[in-house]
DNA sequence: GGGACCTGCCCGT
DNA sequence: TTCCAACGGGCAGGTCCC
């Protein structure tokens, strides 16, 4: 407690000491900056704004977690203790069984990459202080700059403030991929099957090299450094150790333009780890750091050792054991497996956009280029992910997993705006009134800037085009046949640029390929060939125009709906391809010339002669004077928001219920049936969620790091 | 009870 | 003057379904 006491005394003096967002001094070049120079200037910059408001909140709560697990550990009995420190004890023997000395792994990483090849290609930047990146965002500094406390991942104007000679370069991927192909030939020399951890970081297993040449890994490093220095003209750093994860603290010691080797022995490794900082080892990052300090005193890796017990009580199995292993110095000696992408994904950070429409345009925009990225890698996915950022910095994430896979942006669109229109009722219901859910949801004006992202993942098998789908046989065979997407990865079009990118092909596809500085210069959607943009909209027999004109009719629809009741219609929406759509009360239907109040009553008017079912009869659920139900005459004021919700379900409920019995569902594909059905468990979802959030106010928040804990209790 | 799915968070380049 | 990225992997808890 005296502790704290003192470091609050000093915030309140000099409060940017516990601001840490944008300065940290793990970073080499770094250990001679005036720390606390760099963190006022950080600090006053920053201060006040909506990224300064958010730092605050997530300070808030990672200080709020680390309270809550400091309860749970003085909840902690000795005979609890005692109990703890048996698993742990066994555990460290079991890991202690699986350490390997046998290999030799070297991981080399480039120095400040990319400012060094925009050197090479500049000769007049040398000795100057000059960064990578742009105003908002610095790829990377030069050692130069770094002397000023400039660093990757800070903003470029805040970098200005610290070092006002310093030179900004835009951002050249192609340029770093080109000199990173070089690395990797010099790579292969070594270890044909190394791994590529990015552009510019790598990990080689120098065993074989070694046996054979009679070499030290030393030796090796050396000369590798050399062969890299003589192919490209660049600097490097190597670590050489018994694993990945000490190879990788060992480069870090000695940049840049250095190399050390930590010996293939217990004794060696047990010493460099008792006091090696957390922070070093890659997997803690700041939040476990704090952790790990706050709660329980730990900074070096014996400590892991020393609170083992602890660690058992309070985390996971799988991160306690990750602890213990960081504690003894273990890490992965396996050869790298190919692994397969996993996921892909799009972003683009936009200035406030106050028009809902653009906003959706922005999610055209986003569909496309997923649709077009995944179609160059013959994926098909599932799970379709949308990722928002709002303009107060808060990230939420809503996904859904479709019944087949699919590559094509019609799809990935159609799912997108579902999920980003599931958003906007909760932001239209604070329009009006406020609620105790506010925090809970997105407002208009939070959801109209920011950043917006999908994310595709959950692929097909085979992963190279062929739709693999048990289900939906005949849609597969559609993607199959009827998608140029569908080729294999050896199958790339003559006119792919990038199909000499075999190395990152085989072994490693997961790196980060930075569209986001290039899209703007170059132009992703330029560049991914304006014929896969028309292949989307011909699935609708649209053209770009027509699209676009149709998705700003389905913004007007949903703006001149804010009033109505959020409720769902059902209509069939015959589909070119054959595909029947549901179409709900809220999902943009996409023909809205006739007004709200009239689709309700006839919503299958999709201009393709097709005349609409049954269900289109169904009258609109409108609170009439606001109060009163339109369709039972139930009396519910505006302030009853959940009880107007059941209401509405209840009227949706008998009317799936009368569908069923009429059989107008069993003309409803399962896809249909399914999304209708997420529709109805997501609202009911968010309102529970909604609920046990707003009765646990006053409750601290439970953190997920000692959930299970508790249970163990 | 186990698995699938959703969501949020953490970490890395 | 400018005012905090774009990915991708992984873990964990809650919820729901079988």
């Amino acid at each position: 407690m005296e502790n704290e006491k003192s470091v609050s005394g000093t915030d309140s003096a000099r409060p940017w000491q516990s601001y840490h967002t944008a300065y940290t001094n793990a970073k080499a070049g770094m250990e001679k900056v005036d720390k606390e120079k760099v963190q006022r200037i950080v600090y006053e910059m920053s201060k006040g704004s909506k990224y300064f408001e958010n730092e605050e909140k997530k300070e808030a709560y990672m200080k709020q977690k680390i309270e809550n697990m400091r309860v749970q550990c003085a909840k902690l009995t000795a005979a609890d203790i005692n109990h703890y420190q048996k698993i742990a004890d066994n555990k460290i023997v079991e890991l202690e069984t699986t350490r390997d000395l046998s290999r030799i792994w070297l991981h080399v990483d480039m120095d400040a990459f990319y400012a060094a090849v925009e050197t090479l290609c500049n000769p007049s930047l040398k000795g100057k202080p000059m960064a990578v990146g742009s105003m908002s965002m610095i790829s990377t500094a030069n050692y130069e700059a770094r002397k000023f406390g400039v660093r990757a991942a800070m903003p470029g104007f805040i970098a200005r403030k610290l070092c006002p000679e310093l030179i900004f370069v835009p951002t050249d991927f192609k340029k770093y991929t080109h000199y990173s192909d070089l690395t990797r030939k010099v790579f292969m020399q070594y270890d044909p099957n190394f791994l590529a951890a990015s552009l510019d970081e790598a990990y080689l297993d120098i065993t074989s090299i070694c046996n054979e040449r009679g070499m030290t890994g030393g030796e090796v490093a050396e000369e590798l450094r050399e062969s890299i220095h003589e192919e490209t003209g660049l600097t490097c750093s190597a670590g050489v150790a018994p694993n990945h994860l000490l190879a990788k603290v060992c480069s870090d010691i000695n940049k840049p333009n250095g190399q050390f080797v930590l010996p293939n022995d217990r004794m060696a490794v047990m010493t460099f780890v008792s006091s090696l900082p957390i922070r070093k080892v890659g997997g803690i990052g700041k939040v476990t750091e704090h952790v790990l300090k706050d709660v329980f005193e730990i900074t070096t890796c014996e400590g892991m050792l020393q609170k083992s017990s602890f660690l058992c009580a309070l985390f996971s199995r799988t991160s306690a054991d990750f602890f213990l292993s960081v504690g003894l110095g273990l890490g992965r000696t396996d050869a790298p497996q190919a692994t397969l992408r996993k996921s892909i994904s799009n972003e683009r950070t936009f200035s406030a956009i106050k028009d809902e429409a653009l906003l959706y345009q922005k999610l055209v925009d986003l569909a496309e280029m997923l649709s077009n990225d995944m179609k160059k890698e013959g994926l098909c996915g599932r799970t379709l992910t949308l990722k928002l950022k709002t303009s107060s910095f808060e990230v939420r994430t809503r996904a859904v997993t479709l019944p087949t896979y699919t590559c094509s942006s019609e799809d990935i669109l159609k799912h997108g705006s579902k999920l980003l229109k599931a958003e906007l009722p909760a932001s239209l219901r604070l329009m009006g009134k406020t609620t105790k859910y506010d925090s809970l949801l997105f407002s208009v004006e939070t959801l109209s800037s920011g950043q917006c992202g999908l994310r595709m993942s959950h692929f097909n098998e085979g992963q190279n085009g062929v739709s693999f789908d048990p289900k939906q046989k005949t849609l597969s065979e559609f993607i199959v046949t009827g998608d140029a997407s569908g080729r294999k990865l050896g199958d790339r079009a003559p006119s792919d640029s990038n199909n000499d990118d075999t190395l990152s092909v085989d072994r490693e596809t997961s790196f980060s390929i930075g569209t986001h500085d290039t899209c703007d210069s170059i132009g992703l959607l330029g560049a991914h060939e304006t014929p896969d943009l028309h292949h989307s909209d011909s699935m609708l027999g649209l053209n770009k125009e027509e699209t676009k004109r149709n998705l700003d009719l389905r913004i007007d629809d949903l703006q001149n709906s804010v009033y109505e009741h959020n409720t769902v219609t059902n209509a069939i929406n015959p589909r070119p391809n054959g595909a029947s759509q549901l179409v709900e009360r809220d999902s943009f239907p996409g023909q809205l010339e006739e007004s709200s109040q009239d689709r309700w009553k006839n919503t299958t008017n999709s201009g393709d002669g097709e005349a609409g079912s049954s269900v289109n009869q169904y009258r609109p659920l409108l609170w009439m004077n606001d109060y009163k139900c339109s369709l039972c005459g139930a009396e519910l004021p505006p302030s009853f928001v959940e009880e107007r919700q059941e209401h509405f379900d209840f009227h949706l409920a008998e009317r799936l219920q009368e569908e069923e019995s009429s059989g107008v569902n069993q003309n409803l594909k399962l896809e249909q049936r399914l999304i209708r059905k997420d529709h109805l468990m997501s609202q009911t979802r968010q309102r529970k969620k909604h609920k046990t959030s707003a009765s646990q106010d006053q409750y601290i928040p439970i953190d997920m790091f000692f959930v299970k804990t508790s249970q163990n209790f």
